[in-house]
DNA sequence: CCTACCGATCGGTAGG
DNA sequence: CCTACCGATCGGTAGG
């Protein structure tokens, strides 16, 4: 059996670029069928509707940080070094996985219940978990006695966005990109 | 004469508060209507379209980050107060002029030709001059010797979405978050 | 996978 | 400022 995209992998992806360029609202689902050469209506043999495309988004991405982020829990790895990976793994999701990425860090509230419900809880456990590590670095005196909220936010959003800007401007590789905002921002927390 | 809120104010506040729950495309005109106890059509007697409500929201805004960065440029601080005073007033916009801002922030793309493209320019335009703050600061020899793109939109970042959890989470005051973020930040880039 | 079509809602206008 | 209404477009379904 030869490896191939199944039409409904075909439609999610293209549904991803429109939902970027244009978000999920102003993305119609003629638009989106036009991208992959249907008519809208054949769009509902292979999804059940608008709602579910952002929702496969969604808690695909999700699942991706979730397991990372819990194999970087699990390890023995100090406080700096967690950062470090996940920082890393942050880049390497917004250089690769560009287009998704952006429905699920913007997208997602076009959710409706319980999906939105859901999809926050996930969320919030992330930022939670994320947060956890740099209490520890914190207690372990290594992170500056700054409000871990504080330094969450704002060593997130350093991350989250890069997606944003790097595609167009692309001033060097994802790895000298890594390795430049691992710096900055592990500069940015340690005491 | 009393000082009083012209309707096309409160319409364009009002847009600005739906704008930033729903997003541009998911808000109706008769959403907006309701929000400010009019029929939708009554709407077109302040304002002459949906788009000219995100126009302003975004041309306003724009305006009051150029005038700032200019004020700051113009002066005699070094690069570190000018980073410095920087963070300080996106964290003010951020946390005083929360509605707003995230149509900046967010819902620009939605403008059409040729809003668009000169909206793009300015903020074009204020990131080269960021830039220019930051590139001072690397030929003295203070900030790290990184490719200041990367810098700058590390920098930027941090600051960027301040207003996208500070209001939930509210951990301090603003002056305060104004603080411990220009700490984080300047340790970031210093060298 | 298509043609044909549904009711709902969209931004906006006419006219008073 | 309203009522009444426009054509366009929306997400989605029926039926083959």
């Amino acid at each position: 059996m030869p490896v191939e995209k199944t039409k409904k992998q075909i439609i999610l992806e293209a549904a991803a670029v429109l939902f970027r360029d244009k978000g999920y609202s102003a993305t119609s689902m003629r638009d989106l069928a036009e991208a992959v050469q249907l008519k809208a209506s054949s769009l509902y043999n292979h999804i059940s509707g608008k709602e579910e495309i952002l929702k496969t988004i969604c808690f695909q991405n999700a699942k991706v940080f979730h397991d990372e982020l819990e194999a970087i829990e699990a390890s023995t790895l100090s406080p700096t070094e967690k950062i470090e990976q996940l920082v890393r793994f942050h880049i390497v999701m917004a250089t690769e996985e560009v287009t998704s990425i952006t429905s699920f860090n913007d997208e997602w509230r076009h959710l409706t219940e319980p999906d939105l419900s859901r999809f926050k809880e996930l969320r919030k456990d992330y930022e939670q978990r994320f947060k956890g590590i740099l209490k520890a670095g914190i207690t372990e005196g290594i992170f500056k006695n700054i409000d871990p909220t504080i330094l969450l936010h704002t060593v997130l959003s350093s991350i989250r966005w890069v997606y944003d800007w790097y595609r167009t401007g692309r001033p060097c590789t994802p790895d000298e990109l890594a390795k430049e905002i691992t710096d900055i921002v592990l500069s940015g927390i340690k005491r």
